[in-house]
DNA sequence: AGCATTCCCTGTAAGC
DNA sequence: TGCTTACAGGGAATGC
């Protein structure tokens, strides 16, 4: 599932495979993974040049001529693919942009859970989720002080609360995980029961995760692949995530699988302290 | 208002 | 073998 290092490293990808390229026309095999008015959408991206690729937390910022922006966030299994453009559909290939070098730049997902939005560029924060999402990790913003006093408001889990993107953005179940393990912290911490050198030692743990596994290109579990087809490589570095019923690598104590509002959760029984 | 739950989706694996 | 059920989960919508 593509988390912030494995969005960015769709993004790396993808710069160099449509960056200057011309649409001729665009297709949605299943219109619903345009949120935004889906005429729209294919009348108004033809002749569009892609002029560079952003990014905030987990939404792709395609940057377009002519002050559009196409909004895309991949959620659980959405990917991006250039074929040439009498490449047979794949059953999954959901939406195609033809360019006009024969190529194609084509939108693939199992779940159908990916979505996209065509938008006047500058209006992502008031005509997207962009504005309600919090700081992201490594960012000038994400300061100890701003950690702590969001934390303080919230009585929910922890783990719940790293979820919550209106707070960090960028974090998914993988990361959070992680992080937590590392941390030495019970997902099921209510979040401003955590003293505040905890959190401290928690934010620095985001940002080194999240820095390290962007240049490892990102976690492959299940079917995440970038722009290339390729593969990341910080599915080996998980300590805990997919590892339940192994020894954590700390203090070997076996580790356990729970779900947290519905979302699963590995984490070390013994050396993760719970605080209520 | 804040927190929890439901829903969207389909492939894979387990259970009978 | 073939069917049903559980599970994976990000974020919007809904419920309390």
């Amino acid at each position: 599932m593509p988390e912030m290092p494995e969005v960015e490293t769709v993004r790396r990808s993808l710069i160099p495979l449509i960056k200057g390229k011309t649409i001729k026309n665009v297709t949605l095999w299943y219109p619903n993974i345009v949120a935004s008015d889906q005429s729209e959408f294919v009348h108004d991206l033809v002749n569009k040049k892609v002029i560079g690729i952003d990014r905030y937390a987990k939404y792709l910022l395609i940057r377009l001529s002519d002050n559009l922006t196409i909004v895309s966030h991949l959620r659980m299994e959405g990917k991006y693919h250039l074929v040439d453009v009498d490449t047979p559909k794949d059953k999954h290939d959901h939406v195609q942009f033809e360019f006009t070098d024969h190529t194609a730049l084509r939108y693939n997902d199992v779940r159908k859970f990916g979505r996209m939005q065509l938008i006047l560029t500058g209006s992502e924060k008031t005509a997207t989720a962009i504005g309600r999402l919090g700081v992201e990790p490594n960012s000038a913003d994400f300061t100890d002080q701003y950690f702590i006093s969001k934390l303080k408001t919230k009585k929910k889990n922890i783990k719940n609360t790293l979820l919550d993107q209106t707070i960090v953005a960028g974090l998914g179940n993988i990361y959070v995980d992680e992080v937590l393990w590392q941390a030495k912290i019970h997902p099921l911490s209510v979040s401003r029961a955590i003293p505040a050198d905890k959190v401290k030692e928690l934010r620095k743990n985001i940002n080194h995760t999240i820095k390290w596994a962007t240049e490892l290109h990102g976690t492959t579990v299940h079917t995440y692949l970038d722009a290339n087809g390729n593969y990341g490589g910080f599915q080996d570095k998980l300590k805990v995530y997919g590892h339940s019923g192994e020894e954590c690598p700390r203090c070997n104590t076996i580790l356990e699988k729970i779900k947290v509002n519905g979302r699963g959760t590995t984490f070390c029984p013994h050396c993760q302290v719970i605080y209520k």
